[in-house]
RNA sequence: GGCUUGGUAGCUCAGCUGGUUAGAGCACACGGUUCAUACCCGUGUUGUCGGCGGUUCAAGUCCGCCUCAAGCCA
């Protein structure tokens, strides 16, 4: 292995507000570069924001300030969030800043003078609101498919890069470098993308449109498109330059990993690649696309209102359980689910049961019986050698996963160990050493048990930086040292020790602040399970909470079914009919015939509701509706879409109509 | 619509190039232990490995079709 180690991070769009996504990717570089260091490499970690383009711009401009002071303020919050996780990376880089700007700048007059930038002129539909260009066919009914507005036919000059030289190249390098995509399943999106012919890629955008961003150096009337911008950033950080780069540069370039969310791997291997084969230099090493995290099971999204602030998860756990439950919790480059209940069943079961308890008996035990200080070793009995044995193929295990940017796994090897030092602990009996007078033997039992801890430690401590160190202190270790960690021998006999606090205190409860949320946001599906899912229950009533929270399979509404015999008066009344407005209306991203409404029914905020109306109705003439809809149906998604409620319609063997409701009467009054 | 990936115990998932009675964690039941954070250790229950068909001495593992889900592209 190489002995330098350069990892990046996406860096974030300084419009967005700092999820758990962020933090996930954020940490799984800090946890990385920790174990590199740990190992004696020399290693840089490089995060940052992007801070250009016309998000930021109307933000900044329906604040009343300045695109600049908008964004000095909007990274703030980024900043603040790696250090409440324990994020050491070196550099922090801004695409505002001027050694960013001036190597963008370079870079494009560079590749202007050599001819792999060009000027065209590019004609299309361009949709004002949604400020893009269209093709014919992406256009619906002659209009913007996002916004659904006007289109007009532009022809624009535009500078050009010239992507397509560089397909070729590309296709090569991939073929040759097996690991350079990763993890593979991801890699055939980018050949399939290949296969097809890469085009030039459009880099500038006129700044009488878009008036934020860097500038052509040799043209005043343009900026550079966000993404030859954002780019750049991996190595105007490290000191490249096209007249000359820094000593840094040279040391540090190739990065090991691009860390990149699953949605930018193709602008990353495409763009990025061909560009630094322009630019005459080599791609990183490996590209590593992770995956997504779902809240509770659904998408993470703004109009759920189900994003997860870090901060809160950080007050009521603590930076090292919030980041050994995301890198735990799912394989490196999966999906994954995020829910309250996991959080807290992995705290307790992995940190506080099996962990922080062997580290919390072993130090008690030794306190009590040995006079608080690290016992001497006694020969090897064939149990010890057998433990040892754990121990030397957890810490190898461990080594190659972690390596390998596994991290879930390494930590699953680590926590073999932890499991073995809790049964050697049940089958030597200390106790029973203790009352027979066996002291010889106990020390040693003892040691090797305070040994695992330290193993433990040392391991733990990428991932959880300040309670490795909090075990380490309490077994006095004074360094992590993770050369030879697996010799079970590695304590210094006679140091004292003392078991202090519980290393992670057991949760009983979800912690109240949490549950507040859960209260206010969740559907009521999610809450049972958190309630129940920490305590021991009746069989039956585990087994309610087991059936709500089951994820429906998609079902289409097409699918309603005719009931024939006569119902209850009662049964009526469970249907929970009210009044509502229906505020937007969009096309289903995943289905034809459906549509996705936002729906005002007098609540704290509208609902979500999926109708399978698209047949007869466009969306942008349901706005204003007034409708009648099932309040209290259970909330499923439809297609991948949450759908809170379903609406009224008259159907025979095809939908008729929608059942509508005088404007005057009020969204959220119950019908019926 | 085209392409890709997946569908394995109640839940979350592991099972590499086909080979002995299909695994782990959580959950559940019972038992053990008592040093410990009501913790730990052990034992046990549940699976037509999405469906159908095929190749093979042998398939969760390969092939075809179907189905459901997710993703990429258009």
């Amino acid at each position: 292995m190489s002995n330098s180690f350069y990892i990046t991070t996406p860096i974030y769009y300084v419009n967005d507000k700092p999820h758990i996504g962020h933090a996930y990717t954020t940490i799984a570089a800090d946890v990385i570069t920790r174990w590199h260091r740990m190992n004696g490499r020399e290693a840089y970690f490089l995060t940052g924001t992007d801070e250009h383009g016309q998000k930021v711009f109307e933000a900044a401009t329906k604040r009343g300030i300045s695109a600049k002071a908008h964004v000095d303020e909007m990274c703030e919050p980024f900043k603040a969030l790696w250090a409440a996780l324990d994020i050491k990376n070196d550099d922090f880089i801004r695409t505002t800043e001027t050694r960013h700007t001036s190597v963008v700048s370079d870079v494009l007059q560079r590749l202007f003078d050599e001819g792999d930038i060009y000027t065209a002129d590019y004609e299309g539909w361009y949709s004002t609101s949604a400020e893009r260009f269209w093709t014919e066919k992406d256009l619906v009914d002659g209009k913007c498919p996002d916004t659904n507005t006007k289109v007009e036919w532009i022809k624009e000059k535009n500078y050009f890069f010239r992507m397509s030289k560089y397909a070729d190249k590309l296709r090569a390098h991939i073929a040759d470098n097996p690991d350079f995509l990763q993890p593979a399943s991801r890699k055939n999106e980018v050949l399939g993308y290949l296969k097809k012919d890469v085009g030039d890629l459009c880099i500038s955008r006129p700044k009488a449109r878009l008036p934020w961003g860097i500038p052509f150096p040799m043209d005043a009337e343009y900026v550079t498109y966000v993404w030859f911008d954002a780019l750049l950033n991996y190595i105007s950080a490290i000191g490249y330059h096209p007249d000359g780069s820094t000593d840094a540069f040279e040391k540090w370039w190739p990065a090991s990993y691009h860390l990149v969310g699953k949605d930018i791997l193709t602008t990353h291997s495409v763009y990025w690649s061909t560009m630094l084969f322009a630019m005459g230099l080599s791609p990183a090493k490996c590209l590593y696309a992770h995956g997504w995290w779902t809240i509770e099971g659904q998408k993470m999204s703004k109009s759920i209102g189900n994003v997860v602030d870090p901060h809160l998860l950080i007050d009521c756990y603590g930076s090292d359980a919030v980041r050994y439950f995301l890198m735990r919790e799912i394989q490196f480059g999966a999906d994954g689910d995020f829910s309250h209940a996991g959080l807290m069943t992995r705290y307790n079961a992995d940190l506080a049961n099996d962990l922080g308890n062997l580290a919390h008996r072993a130090l008690s035990m030794t306190s009590k019986w040995l006079g608080g200080a690290v016992p001497a070793l006694d020969a090897n009995t064939a149990a010890d050698d057998a433990l040892q044995a754990v121990s030397d193929a957890a810490v190898a295990d461990y080594r190659v996963q972690i390596e390998g940017m596994h991290i879930a796994t390494a930590l699953g090897s680590l926590w073999r160990l932890v499991q073995a030092g809790n049964k050697y602990i049940d089958d030597m009996e200390p106790w029973r050493l203790n009352r027979e007078g066996q002291t010889e033997r106990l020390a040693g039992v003892m040691r090797r048990c305070l040994e695992i801890c330290r193993v433990a430690a040392v391991l733990l401590s990428p991932v959880a930086p300040n309670k490795g160190l909090e075990l380490a202190q309490k077994l006095g270790v004074k360094s992590l040292d993770v050369a030879d960690v697996q010799l079970l021998s590695g304590l210094v006999a006679d140091t004292p020790v003392a078991p202090g606090e519980p290393l992670f205190p057991r949760m009983l409860a979800l912690p109240e602040r949490i549950q507040a949320v859960l209260d206010e946001v969740v559907p009521s599906t999610v809450k049972t399970v958190a309630k129940v899912s920490h305590k021991k229950k009746p069989k039956q009533e585990a087994k309610v909470a087991e059936e709500t929270t089951t994820i429906e399979e998609a079902a289409t509404i097409e699918e309603a079914t005719t009931i024939e015999e006569f119902i209850q008066f009662e049964d009526f009344m469970k249907v929970k009919l009210k009044v509502g407005e229906i505020v937007s209306a969009e096309k289903h991203p995943n289905a034809d015939r459906l549509l996705a409404l936002m729906v005002e029914v007098g609540e704290d905020r509208p609902r979500s509701i999926v109708a399978g109306i698209a047949a007869k109705y466009v969306a942008e003439d349901l706005i204003g509706k007034k409708i009648v809809i099932v309040a209290n149906l259970k909330p499923r998604k439809l297609r991948g879409v949450l759908s809170e409620g379903m609406l009224l319609a008259a159907s025979g063997t095809e939908l008729e109509g929608l059942i509508t409701v005088d404007p005057g009467v009020n969204p959220g009054s119950s019908v019926g």
